[in-house]
DNA sequence: CTTCTTACA
DNA sequence: TGTAAGGA
């Protein structure tokens, strides 16, 4: 974030800006964060498995996306529960590719209506069946999530 | 002060 | 993988 200043500040006057794309994390900060070596982050690349984003222009300095930050924080983890880099790399990947199904299901979902039930309490109206048939609710606690099938509603 | 590459243990 | 060296 070292090259922010007080003149961008655009998010007031960008609606269209992006934070997450325009993120740009020093090598010490993924390793602060996801408590993976510096020494490491290099090895990883070399090896393939991360890549710096492709700053435009000079600098040899490493930056990275948050798709990566969230990726290391991942491979961290299986590699934490005993599996080998390679396959703490795969199942990462896997996740990924998961997150991104859902995240495709809410954007063809745009119409998804999320209502307040109760204070932290709600549900969300994942529209009719294909069928037509049921209308199916998500709902969101301090319990957790459960889904909610119900037969079509004839108002 | 942080990061980079190279090299050695 | 960690660490040292030497420059950016």
């Amino acid at each position: 974030m070292e090259s922010m200043s007080k003149g961008d500040f655009i998010l007031e006057k960008n609606p269209t800006f992006s934070i997450v794309e325009n993120l740009n994390i020093s090598i010490g900060d993924i390793s602060d964060l996801t408590k993976v070596s510096p020494r490491q982050l290099r090895y990883w690349e070399e090896k393939g498995y991360i890549h710096p984003q492709k700053c435009s222009h000079e600098s040899k300095q490493r930056k990275y996306s948050l798709y990566t930050l969230i990726k290391v924080f991942h491979v961290k983890q299986f590699l934490d529960e005993g599996f080998t880099l390679k396959v703490a790399v795969q199942k990462a990947e896997e996740k990924k590719q998961k997150r991104m199904a859902i995240g495709s299901f809410f954007k063809e979902r745009a119409e998804v209506e999320v209502i307040t039930l109760a204070d932290q309490s709600y549900q969300i109206d994942f529209g009719l069946s294909d069928d037509g048939e049921y209308q199916v609710l998500g709902i969101v606690n301090q319990t957790g999530v459960s889904l909610k099938v119900l037969p079509r509603q004839e108002n």
